[in-house]
DNA sequence: TATATAAATGAACGTTTGTTTATTTAAAAA
DNA sequence: TTTTTAAATAAACAAACGTTCATTTATATA
């Protein structure tokens, strides 16, 4: 039997992220993505049952893969300082080497699809941090708090960093604005102020 | 000669914010909106020039009541602490009254319609908060720091928060999350106490 | 080399899309 | 009341949509 071509496969999910990406949702059409992937339209329901199910696919992938990014040398035992470093360093390498994969999320987690992607991905990511807070809790280094006040407060301000940084000009009378490894390390030690009794 | 329909008019908005915050932009057809307005889909073109018009156009009308309802009774000569609270319960109470035009302005926040959008708005609004910051940096009750990231720590938290609570249940593993003023009130502090010296 | 099998395709399917046109309707102005 | 004017419509357009099907192509296995 013939074999699937692993090119096709990353071709047609990599295009369809910087469809996604560039145009919107409603900018992704299959033909259009067969043609720039370079296949047939019936192609791509070999990979995929339909539309909807290679935008979630395509979602659950990169989501897992951003996972991974994060979790890398980060241990829940942790000291509350030194996890909370890692965590915004690892997410902020990913983010920023990862532009297209970036702006595909976010396009997606505003939509519908986002709900039946995340019903495939599991708890173990929401599981160790849990973990991490829980146990700097115990030890007086965080403020206790709901976990999403905490998630809230430890994290939204360097993924809205990144999408500044992104957008290029983020306010209509200020200069282009580009994050620096120096403002993020800044801004997460105003972070720490605010979580650490 | 006839005078165009009020009623019509506000039914096309509502139905096309609504349909947008459920079923994201690509289930925005012209069509379904006509039916789901009462009209004939030629006299949405009466009201706007054409679909891009349309989203565009409602999309300024929210973002600008938005931005009303954000600066009522805050003045840029507040103390710090003032004016960050009533900038935070202004912002939350709009949310909350507002659910389809949040989602609405999600959606259109990461799409390639938002700095279409922001180019119609000007700069009422970030005057009035930079003004404010730059006040407070001199006073001494605020850290200097560059925009993007006050703004980042200032508000995101809160908007995050407000994501959550419209989420109901934001991590799989946790309780459904109901965002009261409490808690609103609480998170604020903390934010406080990382921008004030 | 021949066979079996799944990948890959081009062309076509019936819908739905955004938009226009010719016509009718209603209300302000005469 | 009549005239004027723009709002409102139903019906239709070509184009693009997601998807399927009959057929061809390529490769692992026998």
């Amino acid at each position: 039997m013939r074999p699937k071509d692993e090119q096709k496969e990353r071709a047609i999910r990599q295009k369809a992220i910087e469809m996604i990406a560039e145009q919107g949702l409603d900018g992704l059409s299959m033909q259009k993505l067969a043609k720039s992937a370079g296949v047939s339209p019936a192609t791509l329901y070999i990979y995929y049952k339909d539309r909807d199910d290679l935008i979630v696919q395509v979602c659950v992938e990169e989501t897992l893969r951003m996972f991974r990014a994060t979790l890398e040398n980060f241990d829940p035992q942790m000291s509350f300082g030194d996890g909370l470093r890692i965590q915004w360093l690892n997410r902020a390498r990913f983010c920023m080497a990862n532009k297209w994969s970036v702006a595909f999320t976010e396009q997606i987690r505003h939509s519908p699809y986002h709900s039946r992607a995340m019903e495939l991905i599991g708890t173990e990511m929401s599981d160790v941090l849990g973990q991490f807070v829980r146990n700097n809790v115990v030890r007086g280094e965080l403020v206790r708090m709901p976990f999403e006040a905490y998630w809230s407060i430890a994290f939204s301000p360097l993924y809205q960093l990144i999408k500044f940084h992104f957008q290029g000009r983020s306010f209509p009378n200020h200069e282009p604005f580009v994050l620096t490894e120096e403002l993020l390390l800044q801004t997460m030690q105003l972070v720490l102020k605010a979580l650490t009794p």
